[in-house]
DNA sequence: TACCAAATTAACTATTTGGTTAATATGATT
DNA sequence: AATCATATTAACCAAATAGTTAATTTGGTA
């Protein structure tokens, strides 16, 4: 029973690494046995069947990342530490777990009734609210700093694209500022001083003057 | 061979839409003959073999997406332009083809090697050193506005991220928002003002004030 | 009309791949 | 040591799917 969670284990983390590398339909259950260094039989009598074996491994993907926004945002403090909050916490995730965004966008997309019944839906944490409740206040803190003109909604879709995007396009960010491995995580790390800053500066006061130039 | 032109066209039209909604490897030959409403084998009568007809559909979609990018940002005019245009021509272009960054970097990842061959490398126009030399002009802009303390590199990622991030995680957006399709367009519509407006409120002036407050 | 090349189809083949099974190995317990 | 449940394997099976082929249709041309 020690060797069995130990195999259990093994073909759970081969799983993830294949299924989040290649996604449900390219990845072979041969490739994930190979990696595991195990005959493939054990995948079906651990797991019973590939839908079930990617099921688990989904399930953690999306465990992995939702919950720590909905966290962050419903807690205390002001619009501009949550963003710092969010900020840090995702791109230290990301860089740990760089495949994460782009397997859970692509699966979505694949069966997007079930992502929304399972994960919006029928979540008792009912996300939706809660970012709604946040974006409030978030616009809210706009308003009070004379930037109005600023949508909240927008701005909060801006904030999760500035730090999941680099992540999921990775390989076209890295080919087109030709940079390696290394180079990108340096990138990265420098992401998380310069999206506060560049929050700052977009909420940094302009109160006393109320109205800004006119538009086009 | 007008009827021919008629069929080929057909197929490459309806291989466009299921491999860019389900990937490559979902992809089945026959949902692309049904969906053209044509027998299975004139898929290969025309184009050989899936992967030569995935080609095909891969290469114009990186001919749609790329070109754009390289011919406004190597033009004329004030970063502040470059960037309304980019935003204008790329949502604009988005809202007609909603699949095409998610299916592109999906399938990127892939294949990254052949994409940083053919698309990166091997591209005469060199959109690493175009991308490099607008980088460099935004960071001019940047300096003269007294914000140099945000890096451009990281700015310019910042508006790709926004530009396309909504559309690869379009569902989920959708899914978080409460929106229909309809909403979402008009947002991704919205959006056309929003990030110039973002932009324009990050690069105007501080060039009298040249220190910024210290961070943390 | 007769003919012919190109287009189209139904039926077939070969291969890949998820899943099963029957036989064997392992290791804890009596 | 003998026993027994559990873990593991090699070999196999069945379904799905890319690709082929041989026969048929189509539509223009002599």
């Amino acid at each position: 029973m020690n060797k069995d969670q130990k195999t259990e284990a093994r073909i759970l983390e081969a799983a993830i690494e294949i299924f989040q590398q290649k996604g449900f339909a390219a990845t072979r259950m041969q490739d994930i046995a190979d990696r595991a260094s195990i005959n493939k039989a054990m995948l079906h009598y651990y797991f019973r069947s590939k839908q079930k074996l990617f099921d688990r491994v989904f399930q953690y993907a999306i465990q992995q990342f939702f919950p720590g926004i909905v966290a962050i945002i419903s807690g205390n403090g002001s619009a501009e530490a949550k963003i710092r909050q969010l900020v840090e916490f995702y791109l230290d995730m990301l860089q740990k777990n760089p495949r994460l965004p782009g397997f859970i966008i692509h699966e979505i997309q694949q069966n997007e009734e079930h992502f929304l019944e399972t994960v919006v839906r029928k979540n008792p944490f009912q996300p939706a609210r809660i970012i709604t409740r946040f974006v409030e206040e978030l616009q809210a803190e706009l308003n009070l700093q004379g930037v109005s003109e600023l949508d909240a909604r927008q701005l909060f879709v801006s904030l999760i694209a500035m730090i999941v995007f680099p992540f999921v396009a990775r390989p076209m960010v890295m080919g087109l500022f030709e940079l390696d491995s290394e180079a990108f995580e340096k990138m990265m790390s420098a992401r998380k001083t310069f999206i506060p800053l560049l929050f700052a500066r977009l909420l940094q006061g302009q109160a006393e003057n109320k109205d800004a130039e006119g538009g086009e």
